[in-house]
RNA sequence: GUCCCCAUCGUCUAGCCCGGUUAGGACACUACCCUUUCACGGUAAGAACCGGGGUUCGAAUCCCCGUGGGGACGCCA
């Protein structure tokens, strides 16, 4: 068998989401597991609604997401030019094998293609309006997904509209036999208009290519697909927030296929090795945020501390965290990374970490009110205090062993210091370990947070 | 309205093709353990074969009909 050649063909007219991004994958991933090639094709016929800053950000989002194309804009290759826009020429030929043949009809200064069959004239009902049937015989769609799907094209359609743009159908299937594409692998919601595409390859003499109708991601509240306005989305939005691609990735390719045993957390090398089309699911999957996080919080943790401290860096720069941003690289270094196991994703550390870069950081109403409750935190922060204030500070070991003295001299537990400590240090009850806190606030800096809120008791 | 696709825990899914399982895993939820808070991690619990017919000794699995969900029906892609 020839070498497999796929395609990814969006359009450039709206944000990059959740679904498109895992069309590209999907066909990716057949690429490289069949060591085909992975065609990226720009659909911008829609000269009203294209634009060239959507479609950098569809190169963005592939490259970020780690998916690189064989040819297509931006690298070549034998088949381009890749943008449709382009490619008037190539249609103009097209359609005059279509007229030669007797398959194509101008009306209303549109062209049509014209389907082989006896006609009659219909009212149809949805449309409200009288059209024109075509006894066809049906078109047959060998779906790799779905198996053997049948559906009748019964009415001719434009391929080129009246301002000499040719259409989505007619385009899309010229270039798929000019580029000599064997796979086409897309969602669903192309099912049924994959009886236009076929009857367009039959009237070209084209070979049909094999189709694989993937299952769509329906919206997670709510009914319905997921579409670029939903909530969650864009592809944008999670490299913003600080998600990590491979974990992104990762999501992504559970949503309608498995490697069939229980593994889900897996190298791409891996899923590349065992994704075929057959193994896609059939029924549509409802995407679900909770679960990339938890993924995402799995990659996170296992990221080396360079790469986790340099993300980390681009993230406050993201959101303008000027204070972190502002401080010492090597403080920044280990406040972050002592955070690294903490956080789902990186777009929550500027407010996780804020009392470590400003004194002017809020005490938590609720918290102060459930830590004041308890015992006599006045009398342990006082304690502490004097403890701290010759303590040795040079490792966590040394601070905690320092606790624990006091604490038994006192006939207490470290339990009975560590939450006051770290309300009045942090004004949370969340944080790294309250060892490394004061560790890495230095010895003045916990003596003066602990004396200021000392005062407020 | 017409046509097409689909149907296992709340969600993502394994099992279905090649009928016989205590219907498995993960996320979420709950409890407990670990623990210096918060997380992580560990253990446990709850939680599903859409309904009805058929075929069969036996159906989540095969067939049919309902129902439900999704999609398409543009001179958008």
């Amino acid at each position: 068998m020839s070498q497999v050649r796929v395609r990814f063909a969006p359009s450039p007219t709206g944000f990059f989401h959740i679904g498109s991004a895992r069309t590209a994958l999907f066909n990716w991933l057949y690429a490289r597991h069949t060591g085909g090639v992975f065609v990226l094709r720009v659909e911008d016929t829609d000269q009203a609604r294209n634009s060239e800053e959507f479609l950098n950000l569809i190169y963005d989002s592939l490259t970020w997401l780690g998916m690189n194309w064989d040819e297509g804009p931006t690298v070549g290759g034998n088949y381009g030019p890749y943008r449709q826009s382009e490619r008037a020429p190539i249609y103009k030929e097209y359609l005059q094998k279509l007229f030669d043949a007797g398959r194509a009809y101008e009306k209303d200064g549109a062209v049509w293609f014209k389907l082989l069959g006896e006609r009659t004239e219909v009212y149809d009902d949805h449309r409200k309006k009288a059209v024109t049937k075509v006894a066809n015989a049906p078109a047959v769609i060998e779906d790799q997904i779905r198996g053997r799907v049948e559906r009748i094209e019964d009415e001719d359609f434009v391929i080129v509209r009246s301002d000499g743009n040719p259409v989505f159908h007619f385009v899309n299937v010229v270039d798929d036999i000019a580029m000599k594409i064997t796979h086409v692998i897309r969602g669903e919601d192309h099912l049924s208009n994959t009886s236009k595409h076929v009857e367009l390859f039959k009237a070209f003499g084209a070979p049909v290519p094999v189709y694989a109708h993937i299952p769509l991601i329906l919206k997670q509240n709510g009914p319905g697909k997921m579409s670029k306005r939903d909530q969650g989305a864009l592809i944008e939005d999670y490299q913003k927030r600080g998600f990590l691609p491979e974990a992104l990735v990762n999501f992504l390719c559970l949503l309608g296929w498995s490697p069939k045993d229980d593994r889900e957390k897996m190298p791409i090398a891996e899923v590349i090795r065992l994704f075929d089309l057959p193994g896609v699911n059939q029924s549509n999957a409802r995407f679900d945020e909770k679960k990339l996080a938890h993924m995402n919080m799995s990659y996170l943790l296992e990221l080396p501390a360079d790469r986790f401290v340099a993300l980390a860096r681009a993230q406050y720069e993201r959101q303008a965290a000027t204070p972190a941003l502002a401080a010492d690289p090597a403080y920044f270094r280990e406040v972050v990374l002592l955070s690294q196991p903490k956080i789902k994703a990186l777009e929550e550390l500027p407010a996780y970490t804020a009392y470590f870069f400003t004194e002017e950081f809020s005490i938590d109403a609720k918290v102060r009110e459930k830590v004041l409750a308890k015992g006599e935190p006045g009398a342990r922060l006082t304690e502490l205090a004097g403890l701290l204030a010759t303590a040795d500070f040079s490792t966590d070991a040394a601070i905690e062993e320092a606790i624990k003295g006091l604490a038994m001299i006192k006939g207490l537990s470290f339990g009975d210091y560590q939450p006051v400590a770290r309300l009045a240090v942090s004004g949370t009850n969340a944080g790294p370990s309250i060892t490394s806190l004061f560790r890495v606030l230095g010895r003045d800096r916990t003596l003066a947070r602990i004396t200021r809120f000392l005062a407020t008791l």
